[in-house]
RNA sequence: CGGGCUAUAGCGCAGCCUGGUAGCGCGUUCGUCUGGGGGACGAGAGGUCGCAGGUUCGAAUCCUGCUAGCCCGACCA
């Protein structure tokens, strides 16, 4: 992409409404534009970073054997009323009136209509065990909206809702989907930390939640150091061995990671000291184990050889795909502006030339993107009419992790500059042998 | 939902107290010079001062009501 043709509105100063260093970079780089408090428009940047993210939400969940699909955003309140919800989830829900009077709302998440579905289509227990998910968007009316995306009022989530045979069964989902969540965090360049929580208005016995650490997080964490080092790497996993997910989940649960609300002063005290850690995090994802709670009071039952018709054991999952945008950005970035992480970056590479306008540096950097669009490398070039710091400035910015500096200088010498924006490290290569690095740097990225 | 605050050009702000023809910086348009970290000079464009009412000869400024947004808290993915 040609900046002189992408629409990336910059703004050279801080808007006055955001606060926190997300919002911030996100107006400024151009990503976003409030519409209204906690909704917001996503500009191209933005929405190519939200598409990125929810490519690797839905590999990963395909991958773990889950079915994608897509509900609607407005629900009837009928559904709600059956399983009782209508009445407790309170203001959140954005209700609606349609011409013929009926009740509906704007979907703050899917656990009725998704039951609704399932108990309509399914009656054999040989249909089990089953995952359905989807990515949309949900709207809950929040009392007070902050914080740009990461606390916005629409939101979009992916959430996805096990039904299994029994709590056996179930809790091998519980597990599933606990280790496809930490592979996808990974495959985004993150390091999330699944920590016990409370269950809240979704109700249930078992729930984790994954936590980004950053400064700017809104729940306090406490967890073990050694939480840290834990890696799942390209580890092959089998989604269908219970042992193996069981495992993992094991290794990852066993050290103490809890948030203020389930924080235990006196379990934490008996870890090393010098391996406690206090932090704040970004809430970023959770996993709900709930039973019967919604297959009883609206009946999604099966047929099974042995015990007639039984209620299915539930779970339901969900990452905030737009929050996460928001909170790598509160975990990456420095005074200067975003630095994305390779996997989620919206361009692999940023192409300035320093002198537009001068023929040698416009051929070399015609050149270079044109080899770069080839190699699969997605590069923005900075064609515009504008002196070398103003370019510098947008790129630091707009967080790119790479640079290539071309200018009259170094082609002088038939060599361009490559620079890390997470390292400031720069070195002088030829064009050939810059791309070359680039595509290695991002075949890497499964 | 309690407490605090704001609304003036695309963005950031001054002007309001003490009423009298709306201003600054950035951005933007045109031109010239420039060209390795937000450059210089010159010339422009751009605002029913959030909305409605009131006071006044006269309201961005004073008064009343409304709307929107932000911050702190309680609450939440």
């Amino acid at each position: 992409m040609r900046l002189s043709k992408y629409f990336l509105p910059i703004l050279k100063e801080n808007p006055s409404d955001a606060q926190i260093v997300s919002h911030r970079l996100m107006l400024r780089s151009g990503m976003i534009r409030q519409a209204q408090s906690g909704i917001y428009s996503w500009l191209p940047m933005g929405y190519k970073v939200l598409r990125k993210l929810e490519n690797i939400v839905h590999d990963e969940q395909i991958r773990a054997g889950h079915n994608p699909m897509l509900m609607p955003t407005i629900q009837s309140a009928d559904l709600w009323r059956e399983s009782g919800r209508y009445d407790d989830y309170g203001k959140e829900m954005l209700r609606i009136t349609d011409r013929h009077g009926r009740d509906m709302l704007f979907g703050p998440t899917n656990e009725e209509l998704i039951t609704d579905i399932f108990r309509n289509s399914v009656r054999s227990y040989k249909d089990l065990p089953m995952t359905l998910y989807h990515i949309q968007w949900k709207f809950r009316d929040e009392v007070r909206p902050r914080f740009g995306v990461m606390r916005g009022r629409e939101f979009l989530m992916k959430d996805g809702y096990n039904f299994d045979l029994d709590k056996a069964s179930a809790m091998h989902s519980y597990n599933r989907h606990m280790v496809s969540y930490l592979r996808t965090y990974e495959r985004m360049g993150m390091k999330a930390i699944p920590m016990r929580a409370d269950s809240g208005p979704i109700g249930g016995e078992d729930t984790h939640e994954f936590l980004v650490l950053a400064d700017t997080g809104e729940s306090e964490v406490f967890f073990d150091r050694n939480i840290l080092d834990l890696h799942l790497g390209d580890k092959e996993i089998d989604y269908n061995n219970w042992e193996e997910c069981a495992s993992i989940f094991k290794e990852w649960t066993t050290p103490y990671a809890r948030t203020d609300e389930t924080h235990d002063a006196d379990l934490f005290s008996k870890i090393p000291r010098e391996r406690q850690m206090t932090s704040r995090g970004i809430e970023v994802g959770q996993i709900f184990y709930f039973g019967t709670k919604y297959s009883d009071s609206m009946s999604a039952k099966v047929s099974t050889p042995s015990d007639g018709e039984v209620p299915v054991h539930m779970g339901s999952h969900g990452i905030g795909v737009s929050r996460m945008v928001g909170a790598i950005i509160e975990a990456s970035h420095d005074e200067n502006g975003i630095i994305w992480p390779e996997a989620v970056t919206p361009f692999g590479v940023g192409i300035v030339n320093l002198k537009q306008g001068d023929e040698q540096a416009d051929i070399a950097c015609e050149d270079l993107y044109k080899s770069a669009t080839i190699l699969g490398i997605d590069p923005l070039y900075d064609d515009r009419q504008e002196r070398a710091g103003a370019k510098f400035a947008s790129m630091d910015l707009i967080g790119l992790p790479w640079r290539i500096t071309v200018g009259p200088r170094g082609l002088k010498n038939g060599v361009v500059e490559l620079t890390c924006r997470k390292t400031g490290v720069s070195e002088e290569l030829t064009p050939e042998l810059a791309l070359e690095k680039l595509t290695k740097i991002y075949s890497r990225l499964s």
